[in-house]
DNA sequence: AGAATAAGTTAGGTTACCCTAACTTTTATT
DNA sequence: AATAAAAGTTAGGGTAACCTAACTTATTCT
């Protein structure tokens, strides 16, 4: 049985590897990520091994075998289904979803979650876009686009937010930017990288960094 | 904000003075309930002091503060809401729902707990008859008799169990007495406290022990 | 290539929560 | 009232997960 500080590492590894179709991370990294001392992740990496969830030698990087993959799926899994509980039954805000879901990943009985599942209706994307790991562990990386790399004068739909902390959600609401909406771009500042968009027939300016974190499939021009 | 600890020595003081109406608790006695060794008890009760969540002097029995309370009953609303919405939603058996509950119960958010108790209806009592605390941790505490006390020839509607324990509600639902079964007593063995009560048309024979655990209120006799 | 910087490791310390063993105080028994 | 038993406390240890400071190895820059 994996501590709730085992599954965190094991679930930030996957989001700094295969999330991003990096192979490996470094200690500072996830140090950073987990907001934690380098030293500190050095000692989890040792218990870590020694439970065969990931594989690190001394002085190279850091990849996660095919059991901490597994475990490590399970508890995003689980996140997702509880941000869709609270985003659909509780009207959580898009928003607040994250936070609570951090604490609620953690609980252990297979049933709750396999019960969750069925009363949700076999979700397949959570409140901000992102796939939801099915009881098998099966788990679709989409390739997803950003909007900061869309063309101009073409038009896009919102299928995901890369950022989910609670400010840049309400920034993107704010805009109208939530799931589902259709943004088309306008034009391009190649100064500052800014975009023209529009947006329910309003036109905005956004920041690159803003257009990066949005998640968008292309949709009819017309 | 409490630990995971810290609640459950203030849950388990609860359960030990306020809920059997008795005003404080032994060290010896706390640490029995909590699986822990008194020695540890000690440190905890330091600690709870400290916060004025309890009042103890050296040698002396422990009683639980205005605040302590307070908090230990946010605590047991909480799980006796998740109780209710294993049960309700997630259909989950009555002798299933407490251990999962005692996870739950930890979770930090008061919109979560708030959300659930309306998504609920507002439910006042959980899977086993335990009333549930409202939002401002008023707490009825139902002077509830249990079946040994009941007399020959009287009928009773199960309103509850004392334990919960997943042997005993199983045991329980097996012979037939779960939530709202209605029991005659017919007859008493002086020689060991066995009682013969009728369930449903049938006689069985119930030792005491299981008689003191089933919380009864009397019925229509005729 | 050599130096500077970044990345990673080790040693030793802290806190929370648990333990055993030895001790003290209180309560119960005769 | 003396003593045995029960209840409660203290001292000293262990582990998990964090830390800082000092160190080593790897990488990058000129």
């Amino acid at each position: 049985m994996l501590s709730i500080s085992e599954e965190n590492y094991l679930k930030a590894l996957i989001h700094l590897t295969m999330e991003k179709g990096i192979p490996d991370a470094g200690t500072n990294e996830l140090a950073t990520f987990l907001n934690v001392k380098p030293a500190t992740v050095n000692e989890m990496l040792k218990k870590l091994k020694e439970k065969k969830l990931i594989d690190h030698k001394k002085y190279g990087r850091i990849t996660v075998t095919a059991s901490g993959k597994k475990l490590a799926l399970e508890v995003i899994r689980k996140h997702r289904l509880w941000e869709t509980f609270l985003f659909e039954k509780l009207h959580f805000t898009w928003d607040e979803v994250h936070e609570v879901a951090e604490q609620l990943e953690h609980i252990k009985s297979k049933k709750l979650i396999d019960q969750l599942d069925r009363f949700l209706g076999f979700p397949s994307v959570d409140p901000h876009g992102e796939l939801i790991p099915n009881a098998k562990g099966e788990f679709k990386i989409k390739a997803k686009m950003t909007l900061s790399e869309g063309s101009i004068g073409h038009r896009y739909t919102v299928i995901g937010v890369k950022d989910d902390s609670s400010a840049f959600l309400q920034y993107v609401d704010k805009v109208g930017c939530t799931m589902g909406a259709k943004i088309k771009i306008v034009s391009h500042q190649s100064f500052d990288d800014t975009l023209e968009i529009e947006v329910k027939k309003l036109k905005l300016l956004v920041s690159s960094k803003f257009a990066e974190n949005i998640y968008v499939e292309a949709s009819a021009s017309h």
